[in-house]
DNA sequence: TATTATACTGTATGTATATTCAGTATAATT
DNA sequence: AATTATACTGAATATACATACAGTATAATA
């Protein structure tokens, strides 16, 4: 996607708008109309820059033929995939992984997240994390002591309390008087944190 | 909204598949193609009676000028309000109540809902529901033992297991074992079943 | 029984609309 | 200094499109 001019931006502003107000693109003149201008060409060639530039599609030909393509960034709402907690390997978003995907706004947690991991077992039961509860994941492997993290090692991945003991030791901590702590030694042990936890959904 | 055709709902539906994929409305033409009819009048007349209906508006003149009215019901995401558990008086939808609201598709949940509850307190706990999550209310006085209730007694809400011990008395069962079971005679006591829980949002 | 709504074909037409061509002018690159 | 992108006016034109008119046919309603 390449720069944007301010004058293109209105225009492509003026078309959002609408199709917001009409439900339909407006044709050329209309885009004179709203902006000022006095010949159709005008907005006949900020359409085909903005279509160069790849923020709108041009149908040749159709009236109103123009359709906003969508980056999606920062329109709301957004699909979100919901990957299984698989015992080996890491929650990859590979296609066989996602389990379905599920709308949401991308405001809907107080942090940004990028999917749902879906929670086998009741190691984090004392922190309100049931079997089958979706975890919002956001990816990153900048994490804090106390963050609930999802880690993975031995090709095993869980969802645990963080917390760094050393430059070379870091404990996980369930929340579930019948599991252990885990200590791993960086040196022995090839740790993944592959993101933490920033919200969840309980379907039921 | 009067009554809709098969023929016409037809129309409508090829209408919202062709904005859909396209992102601008049909022509006459288009939907003939659409549906195979060979006359331009063919769609023009359903049109009419689509705009008659309150189902679409047509902007005279415009070329493409359809755009669906939409009743909001099928399309989704929709915004949710979250409401305070205010310690006095039913949950109400009202205004002052809400403290704002959350964008998610209606089928987040596997069962439908109205509205989300901001939960105070740990009495439900061991059910993972933890103070300041968002539980998703189906308001509904239908209610089975075992549900996860709202319920309002004496000026008082509160989230709780539900279990009918007779006609008369009902008990509503924290799960938390700080926290004791409360009986209540409905000879005695009003009690408002103001809906279920039929899921959660935690937000951080 | 007459009327109205639904569901089409087929033709015709005025105008709404995309799109090209010819210019003018400024700022940014090469 | 030449080229290219941006940002317009103004006019012309082929065609895309809405829309009216003339029919045919069936089922539902009054």
């Amino acid at each position: 996607m390449k720069d944007i001019t301010p004058q293109q931006n209105k225009v492509l502003d003026c078309i959002k708008i609408y199709i917001n107000k009409t439900g339909f693109p407006p044709t050329r003149a209309d885009i004179c109309n709203e902006l000022g201008f006095k010949s159709p060409n005008s907005a006949e060639t900020h359409l085909r820059a903005l279509e160069k530039k790849g923020f709108i599609s041009i149908e040749s030909g159709a009236s109103r033929g123009i359709s906003v393509i969508n980056n999606d960034s920062n329109i709301e709402p957004n699909a979100y995939p919901i990957v299984g907690l698989v015992a080996a390997g890491s929650p990859t978003l590979a296609t066989e992984n996602i389990e379905k995907f599920v709308n949401c706004s991308k405001s809907i947690f107080n942090k940004k997240f990028d999917y749902f991991l879906r929670v086998k077992g009741l190691s984090m039961k004392d922190a309100g994390i049931m079997e089958d509860d979706l975890i919002a994941v956001h990816k990153t492997s900048e994490v804090r002591n106390g963050d609930i993290v999802i880690a993975r090692y031995d090709d095993e991945v869980t969802v645990k309390f963080f917390e760094k003991l050393s430059d070379k030791k870091i404990r996980l901590i369930p929340a579930n008087s019948d599991f252990k702590n885990l200590e791993i030694n960086l040196e022995e042990t090839e740790l993944h944190i592959e993101g933490k936890s920033v919200g969840l959904i309980r379907e039921n």
